[in-house]
DNA sequence: AGTTCCCTGAGG
DNA sequence: CCTCAGGGAACT
């Protein structure tokens, strides 16, 4: 669930909380947390003091000098500071400790479907993950977002889930944004006609801005890793709403998976 | 291009 | 007890 607003809201919140801080040991309790990486890749990281934090579509980036921490939170990732005393639960899969402060920080995902990798700086771009990524929806340009629509065969909400067509958009912001745009999310992409394309590129925007803004939305239990909730769901127009009344015109909310996803649109605004 | 699977807790 | 949620890879 986090999708491109609660990571860059858990990356704000790391830049912060990490600022200033030396890695002095990691606790790493679920080796397959790491894929097809070792154990042993995460030893070059102590001793190293953190230089940033980053996000690239919905990948987050501890960047250590000439290593960087990569996580993927898929849909119950997260970040906890926490006294090393208190207690912590099973699904807690890896723990940063610091030189300058008692506090350490812990990963968990209760389901599992996350990652970490520890790579050297300078191959982050071309590792499998990042290499495959398309561009970021609020950096691309209406020209190219309306080429790149033109290239891709099947159904609009699809072609938005897809994260080789823009990277960090996910089930949430793929139904407002279309929703805001007044488009079917049945609809073919590439057969999308420029107006349409460029009332979509707005609505990804403002979606999205909107979203940042307001710290992401927490449904079930998101938190940034300050454990902040977010605030974007009180502006949900369709997410999670089927059968309640459309905000624009009143008729009921549809629900009908599209491509494996449940999906959320009215039928009436929606063309 | 659609379906299955991974995993677990929440909700019916 | 059963079903659902969901990102993304793997499979059909």
């Amino acid at each position: 669930m986090p999708e491109l607003p609660e990571v860059e809201s858990i990356a704000v919140s790391l830049r912060r909380g990490l600022r200033g801080l030396a890695i002095s040991a990691i606790d790493l309790r679920r080796a397959a947390l790491l894929r097809r990486g070792r154990p042993a890749d995460l030893k070059p990281l102590v001793g190293r003091a953190i230089t940033g934090v980053r996000r690239r579509g919905k990948h987050l980036i501890i960047e250590a000098g000439d290593r960087v921490l990569m996580f993927h939170l898929r849909m119950t990732g997260g970040f906890e500071w926490a006294d090393p005393a208190a207690p912590d639960d099973r699904h807690t899969h890896l723990v940063l400790r610091f030189k300058e402060v008692r506090r350490e920080l812990r990963f968990h995902d209760v389901r599992k479907f996350g990652f970490a990798l520890c790579l050297p700086a300078a191959g982050v771009d071309s590792c499998p993950e990042i290499a495959v990524l398309g561009p970021e929806p609020l950096e691309i340009g209406l020209q190219e977002f309306q080429s790149r629509l033109k290239t891709r065969r099947g159904r609009l909400k699809s072609v938005l889930l897809d994260q080789t067509f823009v990277a960090g958009i996910g089930n949430i912001y793929a139904d407002e944004m279309l929703f805001e745009s007044r488009i079917r999310p049945l609809v073919s992409a590439a057969r999308l006609s420029p107006a349409r394309a460029a009332r979509l590129w707005e609505a990804m925007r403002a979606v999205l801005s909107s979203a940042v803004a307001a710290g992401g939305s927490t449904v079930r239990n998101y938190r940034n890793a300050d454990g902040e909730v977010g605030h974007f769901q009180e502006n949900h127009k369709v997410y999670g709403r089927s059968g309640e009344a459309c905000p624009a015109c009143g008729a009921p909310i549809r629900h009908r998976m599209i491509g494996g996803r449940s999906s959320h649109f009215c039928s009436r605004c929606q063309i």
